[in-house]
DNA sequence: TATGAATGAGTCTTCATTCAT
DNA sequence: CATGAATGAAGACTCATTCAT
């Protein structure tokens, strides 16, 4: 009957553990064509298209648009984040080497994901980003609170400087390192002698900004400016 | 994307000179809009709609979505950046205080203009962001390329930490200041304890971990760890 | 944004009184259609088409399939209920009168109206018609209630037959009025020497029946046979 | 309607013989689909899920849509109209008893196969309905028309009466008979008092009806009315 | 027999855009 | 300036149908 009267449909997921390549790979296809050009810019026609099946399979493997969503999530997300946040909570590690965890883990993760850092730039972090919802269940509360308190306490025993935020910590880490990641690019074309960011280049830049500051032994103490 | 992303048409129409309030009143609608919820997820009809006329008027004064796209980056977007850079020049600042200057100004601005992080990150930012082409011609060149020598000098003279990468550092100050603007709503529902971010904590935040990184004074020294 | 995001829409019937003609065309149009073939297998598309316009105006008028069936309950059939059972209720009127009008007003109804037995029997009285939801609102309880209490009591004077079923007599009277002329043309093919159904005769037809029975002066008394 | 209506395709398939307990069981599921919710209604996918098997096993089965509803025709109502008409004929039968005869059997059938109302009602009495053509050629002309003759003949023997129109006749039997039975439950829901119909209630109103009308022994002659 | 994967042809719906008034 | 009516081109989603296994 169709749009014309109602009813509803098979499960997002075919039951019987049949041939499952087809769906990972369209996953693998929309993970990167919604990271290229934002999920509201791909057309489902454009990820059966990338992936070499009609549309129809793309409704075939998950159903709706909404639930490939979710499929997104669940699928390629969580496991990122889950990884992210595993190893915190030791609780014999210092402040200051959970950074260091968080950070190389997130250059890490970048490296081998290329698609997370535009995706989690427009999509997750943002008011109005498509997967925000479906995300935030998936952060384990507990371990970015423990990780806030165990800065919080740092900071009290003077291993972490007064005016840092404990709050900011976490998204400046994630600016860090994903913004370049998402960006490089665009600074290319604007400046065509900028070299390629390796690996190596950002985790030196992002872990001495993050530990050190960029003040040099040889920094001249500031003259206080105006606001 | 369909319709909402390519073009084609005549050319423009509307001759200035009349009463262009509503023009500008429609500009601001649709910076708004498209910050909330991205360029690609706002129909001319809902631009038309919040700045109560219909799309029709839309139409009449941008003649086309694309056309719409390009006014805002020249009347809404080109100043910011003009304003972001002008400044940037005096051959006698030193590269920390330039670095301070467009650090001050972006929390400045980010402030003014609630929607320019959101719409940065998600359209101009990113590779595949819609307003990202029209953007690339106004940035100037010659400053940032200045601003990076600059901070090659410092560098060289040990002003600035020698693991700091200068093509990194423009990049990694909009990240610091943009994100947790575009963000913050998601921390606070994660961590409903979170505080509201505020100009000034957030000025400290940046300007502590810009100059000094996290490590307070009784930091141990780490040890050396590898990824 | 479209179906890439959500969002919902303007009203039904646009506000200003514009020229409604279209509107009222296209659900003429409709109408007939939905007789003709039944709803399911009436698209969106062909009543444009039917209507001289694109499948787009469809929804400009009635935004969506559901909506433009709600206009067609409320716009075309409410009236022709109200018509209906309006007389019903002068409380001096014997059952009979009653039946008698009701009678009368189905043929004139369905004479002027010819749209409305194949939409009745097939849209609204069965279970899974689709109109029938939205039709049970419109039918006014109290006038039938009063209508069967009256034949109650006609009976317990002794003025309608005891085995007649208060409960079927309205429907009786909708079916020998309803099927012939949601049927005629398939009678005709199956006896092509079968007249043309005019109105006097389907009228003295049901009246006839429904007042006497078939058994005429001559009538052999039946010998009563059992199921 | 779309491909739930047309269909092109190769010869048949099947060759019976095999265990044809599934294709029974679908067919017994489709035609109760088909009744609740029209024909137009129901997808071969429904059909194949209610009768617990692969949409490619109704293919297997019936080859396509449009063979299935000739199977449903043949296999499922065919039979019944045989027998509403087969005992039609015997020469000495009074038309009277005839129509006692048809009425008996149509309230028998409808007790019988539930589904047989309302598929008559929409799929096969209405212009449009989706397998009216197929049925129109299992109707028995001869008996029909040898019963309008009876009829006819009785009424010149003045034992029906002559309002009565023999070309209406059977399908106001008809009309009696299934409207009811097509539509109890939305009456039950208008008026919640009025009581389960039952077959023997149902066989005597319409008993009642047909043989002597309402009109009972106290009833005033009618004040003959206008048009 | 039986099924899962695959598809082409629709169907509803949305949207940027045009145009007469 | 301003709008309501109108449309073509898409986009999500459905469905009968095919086919290799």
């Amino acid at each position: 009957m169709g749009a014309r009267t109602s009813s509803k449909r098979m499960p997002g997921r075919p039951a019987r553990g049949g041939d499952t390549a087809g769906r990972e790979r369209l996953l693998d296809v929309a993970v990167s064509l919604f990271a290229e050009r934002g999920i509201a810019n791909t057309t489902l026609a454009q990820i059966a298209r990338a992936g070499q099946v009609t549309s129809a399979m793309v409704h075939y493997w998950f159903d709706t648009r909404d639930k490939l969503l979710d499929a997104v999530v669940a699928e390629r997300l969580a496991p990122v984040i889950r990884g992210m946040w595993e190893p915190v909570g030791a609780a014999h590690e210092s402040a200051l080497d959970i950074v260091r965890g968080l950070l190389t883990r997130m250059v890490d993760v970048t490296e081998r994901l290329p698609w997370l850092p535009p995706l989690w730039l427009r999509e997750i972090v943002q008011e109005g980003g498509q997967l925000r919802e479906r995300v935030v269940g998936q952060i384990p509360r507990e371990r970015t609170a423990a990780f806030r308190r165990s800065v919080a306490q740092a900071q009290a025993r003077g291993e972490i400087r007064a005016d840092i935020s404990p709050d900011l910590l976490f998204i400046s880490i994630l600016a860090l390192v994903m913004l370049p990641r998402a960006t490089s690019r665009i600074w290319r074309r604007v400046n065509p002698d900028v070299t390629e960011i390796d690996r190596a280049q950002l985790e030196r830049h992002v872990t001495g900004l993050m530990m050190h500051g960029l003040a040099g032994p040889k920094a001249a103490r500031p003259s206080r400016r105006k606001a």
